[in-house]
DNA sequence: GTTATACATATCATCCTACAACTTAAAACC
DNA sequence: GGTTTTAAGTTGTAGGATGATATGTATAAC
């Protein structure tokens, strides 16, 4: 009755494995909200492992708000709506469509972020932001350290904005399309570079010194499609005016 | 030595009350990236509780991405930009002021999303959109299925999209505001209804049917400020023409 | 016959001990 | 001095024992 757990890529800890393969199932549509897990005890027998690692698993996929343990009657599993998290797995990173969808996101995210922030940008703000800018022309370009500048720019420009919020959402999606990046990397080794366009982001950088919403806009936008055309990525965003009406 | 753990509002279990406060130090800076969290066992003895508590609850932490456990030598704190999660808290829904933000960033989210619905949405997505539209008119007003009906338009639309990212992002953010919603209405009985105006929605829902994203744009953010107005959160993103423009 | 109580069962929550795997550093050895 | 061995400390996993909670069932009382 065993049932083996496939050890995807890299080596994991038995309970993300045990919390991937459930998690699966239930995204999968096999065990449907409302219904009933396995008691730990079937699970432990199902997958070979103590209850004990079966329990960090289910704890887990509780804290993600997938599954709502009831003492003494099971673990149901919830509507996917009422999530508590949003967590990308690192397979699903591996998709290169996901990619795409990635940075679309990003765009909708630090466009009109990148206008809020020209408006309530303070002194501090602004100085944080040129200093990840000198630090990105100062490194040896397509650096690993670069990256981290031109991450670091975007997360302040998003803590410009003053909305905790959007922060920690923009800082979220950078990071996953830097893993995906990542990813990619290893199996084309040809793009071993990520070149980094500077004057787009001085461009962003003036238009929020001079407070201009429409400018910081307009120039995020060009900067994340451009950055998404250098890493392979076509962006089908070409909505209407919106970004030929800025140039 | 044993230290108290606050049980705060409902009673939570105890790995989560280990996880919450370990995650707090976390935030408050009491502990730097890069740093080693105190040994399972000393956990287990400064708190009082088992060992296998404090392991499902650097699990949890570990889940999200807020520190790294490398055997044989401990859990390292990791930089918080690189979480590969986001959880909201319920504790932090119920602080007046992130309703405001939380509205911000959905309707930066929505807007877009809805102007993109707007050019990719086929006949199955206005069918159930339009479902959804119907059942929030049908219901009771001020009723819970009317709010559920409410959030399933807005989920489809950004179904409509066709990016699962923004669905899911979407989703969780207006999870977070019915949420935070909920608790306000607590403490403060007088707003136990939460007044719909279906006219916003049937302009959104007129300007997918015609495909025209400029207008769908303008109406999804006319209708977000009204919302929040609506349950008392004045938005200040009065941003330059961009509303005034769509008028 | 119906209701109430007590009991048995099932399940999760927590605690405990033990051992395996891994890392580090000191100690022993050549 | 340099290398190997040993020891201690830490996380990872296993498995059992006990408490808490929910559910069904049988017995007793009315």
């Amino acid at each position: 009755m065993k049932q083996r757990l496939a050890a995807i890529g890299t080596v994991e800890a038995l309970p993300h494995r045990v919390a991937a393969f459930l998690s699966r199932e239930i995204e999968s549509g096999d065990l449907n909200p409302g219904s009933l897990l396995p008691t730990e005890q079937q699970l432990s027998e199902k997958f070979g492992v103590s209850r004990n690692v079966v329990r960090e698993a289910i704890a887990q996929l509780r804290a993600d708000g997938m599954v709502e343990a009831r003492q003494g009657i099971g673990s149901f599993v919830l509507a996917p709506e009422q999530r508590a998290a949003i967590r990308i797995d690192r397979e699903a990173l591996k998709d290169g469509q996901n990619m795409e969808r990635l940075f679309e996101l990003r765009c909708i995210l630090e466009a009109e972020s990148a206008a809020l922030a020209a408006e309530r940008r303070d002194q501090d703000h602004l100085d944080a932001i040129k200093a990840a800018l000198d630090r990105m022309s100062g490194e040896e370009r397509w650096e690993d350290g670069s990256i981290d500048a031109d991450l670091l720019f975007h997360r302040e420009i998003a803590r410009a904005t003053g909305n905790s919020y959007i922060h920690t959402f923009i800082s979220f999606v950078c990071e996953q399309i830097r893993r995906s990046i990542y990813y990619a990397r290893q199996t084309n080794p040809l793009h071993d570079l990520v070149e980094i366009n500077v004057g787009e982001h001085v461009r962003i950088y003036e238009a929020l010194v001079a407070g201009d919403p429409a400018a910081a806009e307009v120039a995020m936008r060009a900067h994340i499609i451009g950055a998404a055309n250098r890493v392979g990525v076509k962006l089908p965003l070409s909505r209407g005016g919106r970004l030929s009406e800025g140039k």
